[in-house]
DNA sequence: ATCAGGCCTGAATTACTGTTCAGTTCTTGG
DNA sequence: CCAAGAACTGAACAGTAATTCAGGCCTGAT
């Protein structure tokens, strides 16, 4: 055999593979899953159709890696977020914070990733993050839970209904528009978790308070 | 002109319309939306696949009316169960529970008609579908706060989050798998009640009461 | 009984994209 | 520079259902 994968083609081919999958992502976020089409990607990486299959096996398997990649990168961000809090309470405040800013600052993609409708079947995939996203919610209700801020309850159910409500709130059909008024989305923001906290048996007063702290760091994201 | 529409032809034609509608429904209820299709739809009705045109311009048409209707039906509980409570955190709870019931035993139909991706456009029809209902559950809340009995808040947004934790935790692809333990229904529509409840500022033991007594009268619906 | 007119049928058409694959181009070690 | 083997191309293919429509059927007034 004359020819071997040296270090420059298996470089080369990542790359590409991470240029199909980018394209993925900026065609979803742009236009929703509708525009995640095997041809326009392809041209969007510089590539031909047919190129697109000796990276992923079909388009299923494309857009599940694509969830998976914005899932991993979004759990990343709520750990990072709740790890820098103070207390419990503090951890599952910014952990809500953080996926409300995510959700909003790239709605169409999250909208896609969660809950649009796509031609081929990538339901394992979606549970697969929203599995992911729901546990890391729930062990930080149960921490507060263990902490005796927060009543005994269910927790995976809590964390479940919780995620349910800030997308549906925020990036939902019936979710304002208020794609450019930084003001108004951090009003959202705060509202959302706001009803968050209290769900979980935060009382009101100190409920304010939370969100408060947690949404200070959050504005730069809003921002960005 | 020799054919009139006499009445026994429009009755005829009226009869077949609802035919297909339930064939639809059926379709939706078994199968999910993926089972929604123009041929068996139209075996079940027993009628010619061409017939369904003569009802409806489009499949879209056909789901979007399907959509309607199954929310009409949804909005006329929700209005009974509320009207019939007390007061109004009563009418609140009673109302929350009649979705969480409604979805829970219908779960299969109530996924497609929320959300389940559907190869036609029904967006317009599914965001109508939500307005109403959650105007509904938003003047419930608003009334709650006009009584003094919850904090000032942004109703409509809370009532969209209500719907969205009631949906993800019980029909949602998150859901557990329940199906057929009367005892753990009742536990889940509980939970999610509460969640909900406080959700809105309702403090926690008071919020217990009224689920208690909210969901006395939907056992008899999840027992059925 | 007759026929004008809408109603129904269901096989054929259409439209759309994901997927394939024979041919071409590129890469590497000798 | 050459041979071997891999990667890439993009036009052709294929599967799926929604939609159409020419022809037959039924209904109702005369």
């Amino acid at each position: 055999m004359v020819y071997r994968r040296t270090h420059q083609v298996v470089k080369r081919l990542a790359a590409r593979r991470s240029a199909i999958l980018a394209a993925a992502r900026d065609s979803a976020a742009e236009g929703g899953m509708a525009a995640v089409q095997i041809a326009p990607i392809a041209v969007r990486a510089n590539v031909a159709a047919g190129t697109v299959y000796r990276y992923f096996p079909s388009k299923a398997d494309l857009i599940s890696e694509l969830i998976a990649e914005v899932s991993r990168d979004e759990l990343a961000a709520i750990r990072r977020a709740a790890d820098a809090a103070p207390g419990p309470s503090s951890a599952l405040a910014a952990a809500v914070t953080t996926v409300a800013v995510h959700v909003l600052s790239q709605r169409r993609l999250a909208w896609g990733i969660l809950a649009e409708p796509v031609d081929v079947d990538v339901t394992a995939s979606r549970l697969a993050s929203r599995r992911e996203i729901a546990g890391e919610i729930a062990s930080r209700i149960d921490a507060a839970v263990r902490a005796g801020h927060l009543p005994a309850q269910d927790t995976a159910l809590a964390a479940t209904a919780l995620l349910g409500a800030l997308h549906e709130a925020l990036v939902g059909p019936l979710a304002p528009d208020n794609t450019d008024d930084p003001g108004r989305l951090r009003d959202a923001v705060q509202t959302v978790t706001l009803l968050a906290l209290r769900a979980v048996g935060v009382l009101d007063a100190r409920a304010r308070g939370l969100v408060v702290q947690a949404v200070l760091p959050a504005k730069v994201l809003v921002g960005a």
